[in-house]
DNA sequence: CGAGTTTGACCAGCGC
DNA sequence: GCGCTGGTCAAACTCG
């Protein structure tokens, strides 16, 4: 995210009365006027007058919004700014939280594979106990990396799309989530040890989150793709890249709805699509949220209702 | 027919 | 030891 996404969201309503109204009938609404009778001027007067008011307070109400809204941006930006130094920090650091390390991940599957963390093989193991590792390890190899990929909620597709060739291999239901996790190999290349575990954010299913484990030890395919001369869409790159991280990662989320983008180049592009991704989807959940608003909606008749009468009347 | 997906069974680690 | 849980296997199935 960036905080050049936030730059253009105040809430402009264009409700101001003062403004030449070029697309409202003039001598329609004077031939109206001009056959309504005294009484009904007088009461259209005070009507026009509680509108005003109104308008007023409504005008008022939009000033403070856009002023919260302005609070959060600050505010957003200093986290921001916070992230990326936490982010640059840790950069440097390749400690990795292992929730679990299985026999399973050391042995050599069907695919003559050694497990996702074969370059940190427990080679010097004797028996069980010893292979019992520390929640938290020191190694610098293994790369563990998150990405988040929002999609439709109703989609019940686990498939992100990076580029890479995967191969389903399991799915489960998990304990702390109700919707699924599907087990992905990369079948690109027959040893490539890197797997993909894909569920839904518990906060938000509309958000896939893709869990890499491991390096992939061939050439990405749109680079292979590339080489060939075929330039039409750049990819994710080496996932890897994407971010290696802590358990308290951050995370990378690509609005796949939004912007068509399956395949992103590399994190900059990334954080650029994100960054127009992210205004887009807020504005339409502003839009959404004072359309649905029944007080809204009147108050934005009444204002134009204003801007007419004050039209007609001056 | 081969490649990919689905899904129930199985395995292993962990906590009690 | 037992039950729970996450991860993997593999037969059956689907699809192009």
């Amino acid at each position: 995210m960036e905080s050049s996404s936030l730059q253009h969201t105040s809430l402009d309503l264009n409700l101001n009365p003062f403004r030449p109204m070029k697309e409202v009938p003039k001598k329609e609404l004077a031939g109206v006027l001009a056959r309504a009778d005294d009484h009904q001027k007088e009461s259209i007067k005070g009507e026009a007058g509680f509108l005003a008011e109104e308008f007023d307070r409504i005008s008022s109400e939009n000033k403070k919004l856009t002023e919260m809204l302005a609070h959060m941006r600050e505010n957003y930006n200093a986290l921001q700014s916070h992230l990326m130094d936490l982010e640059s920090n840790n950069s440097n650091k390749e400690y990795l939280v292992i929730p679990r390390k299985r026999k399973a991940d050391q042995r050599t599957d069907h695919y003559g594979n050694i497990g996702v963390q074969g370059n940190i093989e427990c080679s010097s193991c004797s028996d069980e106990e010893s292979c019992k590792r520390p929640k938290e390890i020191s190694y610098s190899n293994a790369k563990v990396s998150r990405v988040c990929v929002r999609t439709d909620a109703s989609n019940t597709n686990l498939a992100v799309k990076d580029g890479y060739q995967w191969r389903k291999y399991g799915q489960k239901v998990t304990r702390d989530n109700p919707s699924p996790r599907a087990y992905f190999r990369c079948s690109y290349a027959p040893n490539c040890p890197v797997k993909k575990k894909v569920q839904r954010s518990v906060e938000d299913p509309s958000v896939l989150v893709a869990t890499y484990e491991g390096e992939h030890n061939h050439m990405h395919p749109s680079r292979a793709e590339l080489s060939l001369g075929s330039s039409q869409c750049a990819n994710l790159g080496s996932v890897s890249s994407v971010s290696s991280m802590r358990s308290s990662r951050p995370t990378v989320t690509l609005d796949l709805i939004q912007t068509g983008l399956s395949e992103i180049s590399n994190k900059k592009s990334i954080v650029g699509v994100e960054g127009t991704t992210f205004q887009q989807v807020l504005l339409q959940q502003m839009a959404s949220s004072l359309t649905r608003d029944p007080k809204f909606t009147a108050a934005l008749a009444t204002a134009i209702s204003g801007r007419i009468l004050d039209f007609t009347l001056n």
